[in-house]
DNA sequence: AGACGTGCTGCAATCGCTTTCATGGCGCCT
DNA sequence: AGGCGCCATGAAAGCGATTGCAGCACGTCT
């Protein structure tokens, strides 16, 4: 039923190699030829098999996606980027959700990587071992939002975010600052987490209450949000979005004023953080871009096996691709309460 | 590199005959026979190529979802559950974000239609012109979101979403409701709208007053939100959860308490509905459920050209799935503020 | 004029797997 | 004991595209 590449081919008078030839490599066929078999082939609605052309080039064209939660914005958004990004260049994406499990992104990676010709990973769960075993798969491999050696990555500067939010505090006389912290194991949050130090230790008197590991949802700031009361911060930084809405979300079911009282900080700048009064000071991170870059990287520079051993034997990281990222502020926060009392 | 099936045979001393046999069909070789060439082939860590498989078969193993827009938390759901329920089927899942745009739609069901044993095609923006089209491919093609001669779907009850909302509102003593409608041309806000005329209809006094259509985002709820106010309405019913959320983000700003002055209801019950103060009454619907269902409404039902026709000529339909949704009375809502004065 | 290079084209092999068909061996029935 | 049929197996034919190689025709250089 499908029109085949013979079929063009007969219908035009020529041999299947020619007609390939006309449509795949046009400088090896005679003009007046080459344009008569792509009309044919366009008349006749020709679409090439890509199982056929798979078989013998080697290559898919399509690239995998594995992202932790589809559901979560953050990740939407790099999807969406990644999305557009292959589109243009004629790639689909295989999109799968790990459900926030190693194991099952590991898996995933497994299964659905021998069927593409590279796989975005976004914010592994997977441990580094598992991260080495992926890498030693012939795919090309791109990590977003975590570095590993050997392995190529697009990543944000997380810790400068963490710095321009800090500094934005201390400027409003913010001196106890909380930290609720991402998932146990999540590289981005380690990074934060070392950035946010390094900004309070460079900003005399600042110091940092951290709150521990918080899943990384609406509930999860809920849950801490207390604590930050409770440790007499005048100021909270979260993880993601999220979590700074579920913290403001528990602050004024409580009576605790944002920011009069409490200033709060997200990451991320995901659609929601204006969705909520106050609006949410928060870190933009380029989403769509991350997902174009990450593409881009994977195609451009990733082409099987992108690690290498440098003459010294130490495994070659391709440089990171690092993104910039901005602090939007908005009405969630302010000048610090005067301290303790008044 | 990568291990064949011709590996497995030969290291198995059978025919690869026997060897694609002892995997795909196992009744067919004998017991001890089609162990031993399972057992070489887990060793040798065999993956079958799915391209040469899908050459001869014509089955990829792979389920094509088109999307409006992967940032809308009501495809994110979707997206998530026809993801897992792919999975579990041990399909993949393609997916195309058509930008709200339905002639990238079209183009991208006939793209990726090619490359894929079904789509599933969501709340689909396409006319129903296009639609015919579509259909008329040999690729099985289910709806969600939407309903069309001869297409399979899977839908929810819109109207009676609308009803049980209007009902609420009645009870509290809302008797003048607007609507924000969702895009021009949405099929699923034709069947809202004409539930929630006949749901006004049954209850006695009460009016409807249609604020137009609206984008079904954040800001266009923003946009309409004056309107609310201007039409003297009580309560305004939402196309869906973003829009409510801009409406009440605007009526909050500009001093109109929520629910004591108007009511808002949502629909879709989106992770953000509990995000703010007060928390969204909304409609629930099982937006997991729906992209599970689909697939398997997919992989069921749909196998190669759904539509028959009847012996009277009439093109058959097969049975939309419809699931039920309900409603959530969170804090949005309230009894009615006394009319007029006071 | 002959040799050689260049530019197009077609033949045929090939990618890895599935599936039809033929074959050989064995058990069972009469 | 012979014949029939069934079961398990292997040989081989593709699926639809790409591509190395060879061949042909023509133009050019010597």
């Amino acid at each position: 039923m499908p029109v085949t590449l013979q079929d063009v081919a007969r219908e035009a008078g020529v041999s299947p190699a020619t007609a390939s030839r006309a449509l795949n490599a046009p400088e090896l066929v005679a003009p007046a030829r080459r344009e008569h078999v792509r009309k044919v082939a366009a008349q006749l609605g020709y679409r090439p098999n890509r199982a056929a052309r798979e078989l013998i080039t080697g290559r898919t064209g399509n690239l995998c996606l594995v992202v932790p939660d589809l559901e979560n914005p953050f990740f939407a958004a790099v999807a969406k980027g990644v999305q557009a990004r292959a589109r243009a260049l004629g790639l689909a994406v295989v999109v799968a959700d790990s459900e926030e499990d190693g194991h099952l992104e590991t898996e995933l990676v497994g299964r659905l990587g021998a069927q593409v010709d590279g796989v975005v990973l976004c914010s592994p769960r997977m441990t580094d071992e598992a991260l080495d075993e992926a890498l030693a798969r012939d795919v090309p491999l791109l990590l977003v939002n975590r570095e590993h050696p050997g392995a190529a990555s697009v990543v944000i500067d997380n810790a400068d975010g963490v710095r321009q939010a800090v500094a934005h505090l201390h400027a409003l006389g913010h001196r106890r600052i909380a930290y609720a912290g991402g998932p146990a194991g999540s590289w981005s949050d380690a990074r934060r987490r070392e950035g946010l130090h390094r900004a309070a230790a460079s900003l005399p008197g600042t110091e940092v209450v951290e709150l521990g590991h918080v899943a990384p949802v609406f509930d999860g700031g809920v849950s801490v949000a207390d604590l930050v009361v409770a440790n007499a911060a005048t100021a909270v930084l979260a993880h993601n979005d999220l979590v700074a809405l579920g913290i403001l979300h528990r602050l004024v079911a409580r009576g605790v004023r944002v920011p009069d009282d409490v200033s709060v900080v997200g990451y991320d700048d995901s659609p929601a953080a204006t969705l909520v009064a106050p609006a949410l000071t928060t870190v933009r991170v380029p989403l769509a871009r991350l997902g174009r870059d990450a593409v881009d990287a994977l195609v451009n520079h990733a082409p099987r096996a992108a690690r290498r051993r440098t003459a010294s034997g130490e495994t070659e990281s391709p440089a990171p691709v690092r993104l910039s990222v901005e602090l939007v502020v908005r009405d969630s926060t302010g000048v610090a309460a005067t301290a303790g009392d008044a």
